[in-house]
DNA sequence: CAGCCGTGGTT
DNA sequence: TAACCAAGGCT
């Protein structure tokens, strides 16, 4: 099987300052023809446009995060009109993203642009990094696909990619290792708008292509590069280990702020540990017919996951402590 | 650093 | 259907 480029030449690997190789050229003009037209991709989106679809995107699938993310860049296409809200709007407009602390750090974060920035996202990987929410994945991804800079990104996608490709295994190892790192700058091509194109490209890749479940092999553009293909597409050697869902603490907490996104008025602290008893002349207990996002049927999927009321307690503490929600008179609310 | 933090579509 | 998985971050 013939190799296509010198990437695969331990050689070309150590190398500091890598040119472009056929390996780049070949996957980059694959983006340019099959790449998703995503909103937060066009050249007319803000740096803040693209802050938000990073932070939304952890995490979470592209086709739940697109309608959110629209809907957040119209009520709020800047940092500072976002700040000047309480950080509830964030999480009641956070919709069911899932993991709503990243609506409460998203709006930390613009407050801290606000505060510290004048208002405009900052375009170091170090300044970004300082902001609430943002890790290294999402620092470098600003940095390089708002402002054009060379950055190392190294998300899920490229990793997969890259432990494929290079290694010849199925799947990354369970946590990013300083391998991987050093494996992902030595293969950043030095000219900064090629290293974005590169960046987006292996993601995109990795997103489309070479996903988890079912790769696309026979659609790839370095099929006959890569080395997982060449072993035989072998079977991952480690199980990831699933996380537990049903009667978690997690279930209860979705459930319960659910409830409190669907409020549109402080409830009573008993209202969230018991039954819907009083609510006014309100649905009869049970009800789930009013759907998620509405009140009664919020409030029937909370209680009905029949959790035992300590169970309810511990995660109203949690909400509590961590900001999700707050108390005023024995009120549950969103915070302020 | 291992465990925790949501949600819903897919297999 | 239970399990897996999706542009991670934080403690």
């Amino acid at each position: 099987m013939t190799t296509p480029s010198g990437v695969r030449d331990p050689a070309r690997l150590s190398g500091r300052a890598t040119p472009p190789t056929l390996l780049h050229h070949r996957v980059t003009a694959w983006f340019s023809e099959e790449a998703r037209e995503l909103p937060w991709r066009d050249p007319a989106c803000s740096p803040w446009g693209i802050l938000v679809s990073e932070v939304m995107l952890q995490q979470t699938p592209v086709v739940r995060v697109l309608p959110v993310w629209s809907e957040w860049l119209e009520r709020w296409p800047t940092p500072g009109e976002l700040a000047s809200e309480p950080a509830g709007a964030a999480v009641r407009h956070w919709g069911r993203l899932g993991y709503p602390r990243r609506a409460l750090r998203l709006h930390a974060a613009a407050s801290a642009i606000v505060l510290q920035h004048g208002g405009v996202v900052p375009s170091t990987r170090e300044d970004l990094l300082a902001l609430p929410g943002v890790g290294a994945y999402t620092a470098a991804a600003v940095a390089a696909f708002a402002y054009g800079r060379r950055e190392t990104v190294v998300d899920t996608n490229i990793r997969r990619v890259h432990a494929r490709l290079f290694a010849g295994s199925a799947l990354p190892a369970p946590a990013l290792t300083a391998a991987e790192m050093r494996r992902a700058e030595e293969l950043l091509p030095e000219d900064d708008a090629l290293s974005v194109r590169w960046n987006a490209a292996v993601m995109e890749l990795g997103a489309v292509i070479c996903t988890a479940r079912a790769p696309a092999c026979g659609s790839c553009p370095v099929q006959d590069a890569c080395a997982w293909v060449a072993a035989g597409r072998p079977a991952p050697d480690h199980v990831p280990k699933g996380q537990a869902w049903a009667g978690t603490d997690r279930q209860v907490r979705g459930a319960m702020v659910a409830v409190l996104r669907a409020a549109e008025s402080p409830l009573p602290r008993a209202l969230l540990i018991r039954g819907p008893l009083d609510l006014g002349s309100g649905p009869p207990p049970g009800i789930t017919s009013a759907g998620p996002d509405q009140l009664p049927g919020a409030l029937g999927a909370l209680h009905g996951l029949q959790a035992p009321a300590e169970q309810h307690e511990r995660a109203l503490a949690g909400l509590l402590s961590d900001g999700l929600a707050e108390e005023t008179d024995g009120s549950i609310h969103l915070p302020s």
